[in-house]
DNA sequence: CGGATAATTTACAACGATGTAAATTTGATT
DNA sequence: AATCAAATTTACATCGTTGTAAATTATCCG
């Protein structure tokens, strides 16, 4: 049998080189496919290799290229349906061209966002795609500016980095006309996040108005309602309070898809109905649109342009491109599905 | 200003050494706080430190060192309910023990699997957690590496690896009993996977019989639906046939909580009542059962428990520990929800 | 205060690969 | 066959850190 290993201790490239009676750059030469090495040489090495079942040290090439060939993708959570899909697309840009993908969840904490970028710093990964949840502009105003980052999502910052984000704004606006074409006219907004600093809903809330306001409806700011924290069951409060407080909507925009599904849960649990009481758009187009009842109408970031984007554009700056950040606008569209239905042509 | 970068190249050990006037193993030693440094010489060190903005490299100490301090976590997808909320309990345990993971996906692909095993390239993390869907016990065996690894999962796996996993056999018989308990006599399994030999959906299949026979009811084989492959989509497909072919039931165990709340779909869209017509239970006790309609009863393995035992194992066999592999049943319990309730005092 | 012991600090060789530039071989041309 | 250029292969320094063992300094005790 080939590529046995007696236990005793990992095969290196010195040994190869013994075995075949070559130098080490040969072998290493032959384990890089370098082109100018002979066929016989090329054979001979290569059977060494297998017959000592050598296995390169990644950590010793790299400390001598200085490259990892890893990216950290820096999220909030990875168990979130949106991070986990945008998690699953990066890693499989990355992996077309050959690098590996470090997830690193900041738990929405800015100093476990710092560390991130830390880490790079620390030669971990060569670079670092980021969805801030926290951390301010100013706090990446302070960061080396040699360190490659791609920013993702709706958080303001620094000029100088790349930043991939889908138009919040235009989107909010197109969801709401939706509501709007529906025949509603009293449209909430779920929900505005105390504490919230990263900016989506700040935006998103922009559209919301502006999509009003252009189509002659007035803003009726008891209908934004204001939520404590990310969490599911926090939205349902909020809902359940507007409710009980008799403020009446027709129409609900929710700044994510979480928060939707739970606004359906909780409205059927009140006896309203979706759509025909009260319409319902939510935001990611995550699984949860898919199976939930009604099934949900919601706004959908294309997550693969979002990937290969951010992939393509880091490793560019990982190979050298500098120059002023570079902001692009992700493609997105209206998924629409059972809670906000068509328009009747 | 401190730390300051002139952007010319890295601040080294031996920079810091040379700024304080110190060897560049009392550096090391301040950095890693070796007890035997006197307060004058570290605080000298230290200011050293901060003042040229060191950060250690740690490729440079894991060659010497010879350990990572990274596992990796091989599981099919990472965009799954089940696996991304394992992904983040096993990323949480492993902090707690200052490891960091790295993500790899398999896609289910057996040559993938193998090659996370195989390790074509050494040295990247310490050890493995690895849960399988394709690669069989025989594979596995023929697998002669150096690399710690813990399975999880219901695959068979070769006595010389540790292994967790739930009694899938006694879970599955419980769910049933459930079912039994709420009046139902004719219940479903959803769904024989075809091509699926990871052996989960064999042994649910048998607790599913065991359950019944236990309790007196016979085994109608028509019941056992079959299903193409792991989407929700042929799930679907697989319901909307047996009951288009006449076969009855008024309880339905599915083998995830994707077939789950795909069923529920398909029954809401037949005009089939849950819980009353068609009771359900899901596996994994994902997101998905939360925000279901109805919301979802689901067999719930206990992932904080799973991943803990699953660090903590790794991490003694990377620390040395040998002898034949360790089996571990971890804990689980069935939540009930809305799609099987309670049954009635 | 001398001598032994303990506590600090240091010099230097690893770790295992790749880059550079020089040494060798091969091939082409006259 | 001699010469020169191109194609292969090699020797050796290097990446930035830590481990070992030796060198130095501080401390203790009779």
């Amino acid at each position: 049998m080939s590529g046995t290993n007696n236990g005793s201790r990992r095969v290196r490239l010195v040994d190869v080189a013994r075995h075949a009676g070559v130098s080490t750059k040969t072998v290493s030469n032959v384990v890089h496919n370098y082109q100018h090495v002979t066929p016989d040489m090329r054979s001979r090495v290569q059977k060494a290799i297998t017959d000592l079942g050598y296995k390169p040290n990644l950590t010793a090439r790299r400390l001598v290229t200085g490259k990892t060939s890893m990216i950290a993708l820096a999220i909030p959570e990875t168990n979130h349906p949106y991070f986990s899909s945008l998690a699953d697309a990066i890693v499989k840009a990355a992996e077309d061209r050959d690098y590996r993908v470090l997830i690193e969840q900041t738990d929405g904490d800015s100093e476990k966002e710092l560390d991130v970028l830390r880490d790079r710093e620390a030669g971990l990964v060569d670079g670092v795609i980021f969805q801030p949840a926290k951390v301010t502009s100013l706090d990446l105003a302070q960061i080396q500016e040699d360190t490659p980052v791609v920013m993702l999502g709706e958080a303001a910052s620094p000029i100088s980095f790349d930043h991939i984000m889908i138009d919040n704004t235009a989107a909010s606006e197109v969801a709401v006309k939706h509501l709007i074409g529906l025949g509603r006219k009293r449209i909430a907004f779920l929900g505005d996040v105390r504490g919230d600093s990263a900016g989506a809903t700040k935006k998103r809330l922009t559209g919301y108005q502006k999509g009003l306001e252009d189509s002659g409806l007035s803003v009726d700011t008891s209908l934004v309602l204001q939520v404590e924290s990310f969490s599911p069951e926090s939205a349902k409060v909020a809902v359940q309070e507007a409710i009980r407080s008799g403020i009446e909507f027709d129409g609900l925009l929710c700044r994510d898809d979480r928060f939707a599904v739970a606004a359906l849960q909780l409205l059927r649990d009140e006896g309203i109905s979706t759509p025909e009481e009260i319409a319902v758009i939510g935001w990611d187009d995550t699984v949860l649109a898919r199976y939930s009842y009604p099934t949900l109408t919601s706004v959908s970031p294309n997550i693969q342009a979002i990937a290969n984007d951010a992939v393509t554009m880091l490793i560019e700056r990982i190979e050298g491109l500098s120059g002023t950040g570079r902001h692009v606008l992700a493609p997105y569209n209206l998924h629409i599905r059972e809670s906000a239905p068509a328009v009747k042509a």
